[in-house]
DNA sequence: CTTCCTTTGCAAAACGTTTTGTATGTCGCT
DNA sequence: AGCGACATACAAAACGTTTTGCAAAGGAAG
């Protein structure tokens, strides 16, 4: 590659004028131009190697065909590789980059990257969590096309995307009581966010449908880590008439009541079935015997908001959504018949 | 925010030309202009929140400002998020952002996007690997500065960087040896990888400085997940006279070793000690007792990259670098003296 | 009073596109 | 033959910058 190959080359080496390229190649104007002057251009572009310069085209187009992420961390969390993933396949498809930009907890950071993809003249943008919360997206994005990813918001001209939590909790359920259990217990997040309440309620309604209660005894709620499941499970396990299955908040504290398990000489599924959400495959696929999970669509969410921010693009006026994306259960080897 | 100011905006609104504006914000041109006029335009622009269109100066000046990254799969690693990071921060300390684009194992998408990124006139591009490998970079990337990330390459054209391998074998031999261990066995990861042999030279040559060697019985290969440790752990574990600790390729095979001496009724650490490769926090941190790794030093790595990135841009005969990054040794409580 | 700098500012061109408006033929129709 | 309609191609302007070269004004030196 000697130096950069542009419009002008071609229209000289097809011997026709710049304004007849452009036209030939845009698809839209084609049929301004000859159709076998156009085969002739396209055939001299592709042998000269030309692709259009985006800077120029963005200058000239007020549309940079570049979308902006934003999130808050993508190091601590594996799910972040499955939704810039889902995100970015959606935008390559429809010709689009993504420039991704993080920032910490830090919301000065946040505001500077936000203003140097405006710089860039991003067309729109993601604003990502990696925690389904409830976010109010910063000032800077006023103006700006924006769509929230696994997280809610009350900003009325923003589309968001989440997990479909109370089903997500209705399918753990589904599974336990299918497999005949009855006594079932929980181990929630204590933290106040939507996706604790949401697989909550989903689980008790499911169970409920099934005559069955969730006891108030088997519903501890712990820090959202191994060793918080680890701990909650060892009380709940301990008592007399112990449960025969259990649903975790998540993968990790799933791992964490597997140990407890173990501690307790407790055998995972035969005298206790386990369930989680996540579907992290580094957990759930390498806990002995591999976990059933509930899966979280990162990937989808991913490219659901990317293509909604899209649409947006393309009219304005589309109605906003407020999207739940529904968990399919990833079956493994963690859950059995009761014994008794 | 009613529609983007731009410079002209500036100088009508500060009373000066065009010219006076943008030599005053140069910083590099800003002699030409007298201070006190620097000043007010300075605060006029601020007033107005201007910010360069940077699709504009790219295309003026041949400078984009925007580095591309290509990887091969972000969502099945939990690495990729780290690297990014390190990558990120970097680029955005010095002005620019990343493009990010992963082809997953196609060739043809990975050609496609490539394509795309030189479309949008990136000024450089890091090309990544999620695991320690060699690679050869596709021809599309020739004439493009770029730099490869935790891969050799033997790409003369271009730097790299890679974690020191040897050095970690020699840091979690070293531990282990200096808890007093003299029977020690290593699970290496079956692929003929460079991260495989760096390891195991490493390791073995710590011990080899202790006095100590690696029996051949005591060196097994399996597949690197958390089933294939289980399994070479089991076969380890179960000989007469067994080691008191054992070196794990990864983490993973490491969750499978403790899953076995669990199985096996070996208590961690009192009668076996492990050590792992990576510091997945997802892991390490969730393994009880907490293991004890080396980790992996992704957020340095994809920092070194960007920054080496810039620096060959700046200077495009800079010499090229072949780079290894120490990897440092987390301390959990997998690892204590042996019991004999 | 010239002449020659220096300081300060500006006009204009360029980067590579896209699109509007216009010019040149060519054809069909009356 | 004359007219409009249509097909085809082009010139030029615009997008928002940066930078080169030049101009005006002021001051110092001769």
């Amino acid at each position: 590659m000697a130096t950069k190959v542009n419009i002008r080359d071609v229209a000289k080496a097809a011997g026709v004028s710049v304004t007849t390229v452009s036209h030939a190649l845009s698809e839209a104007h084609s049929s301004r131009v000859n159709a076998r002057t156009v085969e002739h251009i396209k055939a001299v572009a592709g042998e000269l190697g030309y692709a259009p310069n985006r800077l120029a085209s963005g200058l000239r187009n007020q549309r940079s065909r570049i979308l902006g992420l934003v999130s808050d961390e993508i190091t601590t969390t594996p799910f972040a590789g499955a939704m810039i993933q889902g995100a970015q396949d959606a935008a390559s498809e429809h010709g689009h980059l993504l420039m991704v930009v993080n920032s910490g907890l830090d919301n000065e950071l946040e505001r500077q990257e936000i203003r140097a993809l405006q710089q860039h003249q991003v067309d729109g943008v993601i604003y990502a969590r990696m925690f389904h919360q409830l976010v109010s997206a910063p000032g800077e994005l006023n103006g700006l096309p924006t769509v929230v990813l696994d997280a809610a918001t009350d900003d009325p001209r923003m589309s968001s995307v989440v997990p479909d939590e109370f089903g997500a909790g209705q399918s753990a359920a589904e599974l336990l009581v299918a497999a005949g259990h009855r006594r079932i217990a929980m181990i929630n997040n204590e933290d106040d966010i939507p996706a604790a309440h949401g697989r909550l309620a989903g689980f008790r309604e499911r169970l409920l449908r099934s005559g069955l209660e969730l006891a108030e005894e088997n519903l501890v709620a712990a820090h959202p880590s191994t060793a918080g499941g680890r701990e909650a499970a060892l009380q709940l396990l301990s008592g007399t008439e112990r449960p025969t299955a259990l649903f975790c908040f998540n993968d990790q504290m799933a791992m964490g009541a597997y140990q407890a398990a173990g501690h307790l000489g407790i055998k995972v599924p035969q005298e206790l079935s386990i369930v989680g959400v996540d579907n992290l495959e580094l957990i759930a696929d390498a806990l002995w015997p591999g976990l059933s999970t509930v899966a979280l669509p990162h990937y989808e969410m991913g490219r659901w908001a990317v293509l909604k921010l899209l649409a947006e693009l393309d009219d304005p006026d589309a109605a906003r959504i407020q999207e739940k994306i529904s968990c399919p259960l990833v079956e493994r080897a963690s859950v059995a018949p009761p014994q008794d």
